[in-house]
DNA sequence: CTAGGTTGCCTAAAGGGTTTAGGCAAGCGC
DNA sequence: GCGCTTGCCTAAACCCTTTAGGCAACCTAG
């Protein structure tokens, strides 16, 4: 009885191809054990539950992510800088949507804490040293940049703007137009 | 063997009582049934399948949730309309987290057409006819306001923000009047 | 190079959700 | 009051999860 190989990144790594093809939801230890051609209770010397995995591969989406948010964020600034930034959050998300819904799963604090979603944070609060913002104003920035990218990221995936003219290439670009815009002139309190 | 009067509807609003309860996907065909005190089955002579449910619940929270913004919006214009329009959504979200989950699952466009969904990108519009904004500008910025909306609330509910200094409420109105001051002063192309 | 222990994958089984098929009786329309 | 519709039922098949316990493959020590 030959064995298959099992180790917890090989199996978090195919979740996430997975994910990709079937969508994050769809993720199941089942499918997962038959892609390795194994039972399902093989799985669980390798991960504790089906929620392991499925938190493995929002961690492993997040470090992917920022690496490539890194990587684009290298000898950026202002204008620029937004623009790689945003840009690298909108084509991981076309190009593995299932990794980049895994992003959005709720982890727990601590996982949080020690998950690539702080380098997320640290690297939007970097973009904006572009920008003349003091504290508060800077938090409500990082906050507001979060929110268009994931909102926008997820209404285009949900097909929301789907129908309607503009193409929502040009439409990505004016927003983050609008938004370097806003906040070369933040507005005051 | 006396009935339990179910109908689509008591089963639809009870379905979202119990989102909002114990979460959007926690909803289920056989909890609806407990509640009930009814078999699993009998559920299927008046909702097609589990899917069905769901998105009968998505359809009521997209209706009330338009039907509250609409009235918020009655009588108010520019950042007044704005700022109602904002927290309609949010205070929504909060009070009903398993329905405003609802109403971001991913409809088929012609029921997607079908339902109160166009109401809200109408009101949208609306708000944005209180600033000068000609198209397509005025469809980015639907987008953008749509953006913003649902990705705030929706890192807001996953605790995204949850650790840091200046309060969620603060961060909101704030983005309110940087989104009011970006409408009023839309960046030419 | 083999004896031991460890560890990887297995079978078995229990528990819960979904869905379809078919049956009996409650209650409405005549 | 009779019949027919329709509401809720039992039964059964299928899939996913999780735990318990077993055998064999591999590693390591001697």
């Amino acid at each position: 009885m030959a064995r298959a190989g099992l180790t917890p990144e090989r199996l978090v790594r195919a979740g996430a191809e997975l994910a990709d093809e079937i969508g994050f939801d769809q993720v199941t230890l089942s499918a997962l054990a038959r892609r390795f051609d194994v039972r399902v209770a093989s799985l669980y010397s390798h991960l504790r539950n089906s929620q392991d995995l499925r938190t493995r591969i929002a961690l492993l989406a997040l470090e992917e992510l920022a690496d490539r948010a890194a990587a684009a964020l290298a000898g950026r600034a202002g204008r620029d800088a937004l623009a790689a930034f945003a840009d690298v959050y909108r084509d991981y998300a076309r190009e593995h949507p299932g990794r980049y819904d895994a992003t959005r799963l709720r982890l727990d604090p601590e996982t949080a804490a020690a998950s690539a979603g702080v380098r997320h944070a640290e690297m939007t609060r970097a973009i904006l040293r572009g920008y003349d913002l003091a504290e508060p104003d800077q938090t409500h920035a990082v906050r507001l940049l979060g929110s268009v990218f994931h909102g926008y990221i997820s209404l285009e995936a949900a097909g929301g703007f789907s129908h309607s003219a503009p193409d929502t290439q040009e439409t990505w670009t004016r927003i983050v137009d609008a938004l370097d815009a806003l906040l070369r002139n933040w507005p005051a309190p």
